[in-house]
DNA sequence: AAATTATATTCCTTTATAGGTATATAGAAC
DNA sequence: GTTCTATATACCTATAAAGGAATATAATTT
């Protein structure tokens, strides 16, 4: 049962954030660590997690991996991050990190080789 | 972080077939135990687990604990309840257990003293 | 090649969960 | 009150997950 993995994946408040995040699009390492203010373990292991359920895919960019939601989701997967991302709207913690990706885009957009923006 | 609680009710299987029987109206634990076919105290837990955590609301008639989906559901809940109900459509598993509802809902009527039909 | 940067993995501890067996409780029937 | 029925809880074991510290790896720079 698909589905179940799915929700596994959303049971974590880290892992919602770094979805919620995503939606704006792809991301690296870094950027993740910055915007959600926790240890690069953290951001590490459970982009991980998502990754080995099929919830993001990641693609090394010289030194950075960059990661990104999947380009062809699921019907369960497009209708759940979709519910998500109408949930996350009211809700203070996910406003700030998006507040946060805002702010500071323009500061990644010149200091990361990376192509994550 | 309220939407945590509801995806961890939603990251087991039985929950899942649960919550998408109860869709159709609330039921009892012994109607539940015949259409999923599990033993008494693996619904009766996971009842209990989605219970505790709002997605379900119990009430007590004679010997029998019917449960139901919340009369006044919150916006999250509302909307992911939704999104389960639109996934477990083409699911096999959920579609067994509605078919099995659907054939054993006159016996339950006839049977059973507790208003859960 | 050594050093640096970005990320991943290993190891450890703690906590949560699932499933089962056995037992307890609540109410109804006798 | 005793018995029966429906349901819940306690206890146990096994497994998974989270978080942190330390270490490993991969690519880049020097």
């Amino acid at each position: 049962m698909r589905l179940v993995q799915i929700y596994e994946c959303l049971c974590d408040p880290t892992r919602l954030r770094l979805l919620n995040v995503l939606a704006q699009g792809p991301l690296c390492v870094c950027h993740f660590q910055e915007i959600l203010a926790e240890p690069q373990v953290k951001i590490s292991k459970h982009l991980a997690y998502l990754r080995a359920r099929g919830l993001v895919e990641a693609e090394r960019q010289g030194n950075w991996m960059v990661y990104e939601l999947p380009a062809r989701p699921s019907r369960e997967l497009k209708a759940n991050l979709a519910c998500l991302h109408d949930c996350a709207r009211e809700n203070s913690v996910f406003k700030r990190d998006l507040a946060r990706l805002k702010k500071l885009a323009p500061k990644f957009a010149e200091t990361s080789p990376c192509g994550c923006n």
